[in-house]
DNA sequence: TAGTGGTCTAGACCACTTC
DNA sequence: AAGTGGTCTAGACCACTAA
């Protein structure tokens, strides 16, 4: 028998889902619940917690807890990083919710810091250096309107940006072209990448930058960027509100019995 | 201010991930904590609970909290889905984590159903089939030793299954390599392959099923199966603990500019 | 001022494990 | 029987919003 308070958040979540309460509907107010008698105050307030917690609903305090709209995920596939994209057009190809939402990118949507720190474990064996080797970084907070989406934090060997607009602090994107345009006004064309993702909890640091409320996760994405001949010219790593994306890969079926595939 | 149980959970997190409080270690228990004068039980209670739901600790009634050993993420690349494994050896090749693990796959380690059931409106869709038509739905529950690590159901056209192997509901994989030698077989070569990957809270009945704590999430996989001429031959959905797995993907940067690249 | 959600307490009781 | 975590209650108090 699950407990009373699983009981009320699983029945409140089937209403959700199946739209009988719908994105930005009011719940009942808790005291409600409790003269309705679906238990004590702690008993429905844990419900509305749970609740919170798999993104369902968002609780504010003086107002009342209302069905999240569902903003529809975000899709991000390789076309992101297209060529032409930062090569020959104005747009910025690394603002990973631009290309998904069709919308022109705005100043102001992203802020920018850039310093030079030593690296971490991870980003000393992506780049191959030494650990505590010093590297650039150069770190986003991407806004979709008010709302955060994700944090992306790019790493670069000094010998390939120096003296190059990526490590001028300006705000905003990196001037016409993004990152991968400087790189490669710099002789550094990227070729091909890798990226990991996984899921983790959100830190709580994390959990109030992007907004996220608590028990919401993040996913985590290791993106590393090769020039033709292999070399590593970024490493990036982003943080994203996990209920606001979605990736996408296409690729062939590998056949290692017919020599490379890919 | 953070709320008393977040910042004893803070504390303890950081206790843990730091190493001081190793996996394996007994955290300490709930009633000492209150004696030590952390807050009342409900409170230390809150903070163990979110440590639980951030996947740090797992707590039993009888025993107490245990930091939870991390077990490595299984990574899973492309090369799983290599046709060397399936069309000449002995291996199976859609069992995810077999190929991560290294280890040899175990009867027993697996148990499928297979049902004819209507198309859901995203199964219609990947298979390009009107909603409601019959397909085979062929569902996996995928565990490592004793512990499940992901579901995995697959669903399939009925002219391209029925017959073979794939559709007799015997435990275990379905045969000497798998379900692709199956459609292999069949006629069926696979080519290529569409996933795309999100992540959301478990539904109660999922955590369940894999051993979650309240609160842990998933990662939903969307896997469409095309053959050299386009044809979807299987559309699979797989729900995997969020914790055990990350995901890679190699690709060369797209560049619309010169005809296909991918 | 009245109403909302959020925190915290003290204590009772339950489910489970170990001795 | 003793000790563990988990649930639930009743109530006090706090933080925040609105009229």
């Amino acid at each position: 028998m699950a407990p009373k308070w699983r009981e009320l958040a699983d029945k409140l979540a089937e209403q959700i889902k199946s739209g009988e309460l719908p994105p930005g509907r009011q719940l009942p107010h808790i005291r409600d619940l409790v003269k309705d008698g679906e238990g004590s105050k702690s008993t429905v307030h844990a419900a509305y917690k749970a609740l919170e917690a798999e993104g369902l609903v968002t609780s504010s305090r003086g107002h009342g807890t209302v069905v999240r709209s569902r903003a529809p995920l975000k899709r991000l596939g390789i076309a992101r990083y297209d060529k032409a994209k930062w090569r020959d057009g104005e747009e910025v190809a690394f603002i990973a919710d631009r290309v998904a939402s069709g919308r022109a990118h705005k100043r102001g949507e992203q802020t920018q810091s850039v310093r030079r720190v030593p690296a971490t474990p991870i980003v000393a064996a992506a780049h191959g250096l030494p650990e505590g080797s010093e590297v650039y970084a150069r770190a986003r907070l991407v806004r979709e309107g008010d709302q955060p989406t994700h944090t992306l934090t790019s790493y670069y060997r000094p010998e390939h940006v120096e003296g190059t607009r990526l490590v001028d602090p300006t705000p905003g994107p990196a001037g016409k072209g993004g990152g991968y345009r400087v790189l490669y006004d710099a002789g550094y064309e990227i070729d091909h990448m890798r990226e990991e993702l996984f899921a983790r909890a959100a830190a709580s640091e994390e959990a109030a930058i992007l907004q996220l409320a608590p028990g919401e996760w993040v996913v985590e994405l290791h993106r590393t960027t090769y020039t033709a001949d292999g070399t590593v010219v970024e490493f990036a790593i982003g943080v994203h509100a996990a209920t606001r994306f979605a990736w996408a890969y296409d690729f062939k079926v590998p056949d290692s019995a017919e020599g490379e595939t890919q």
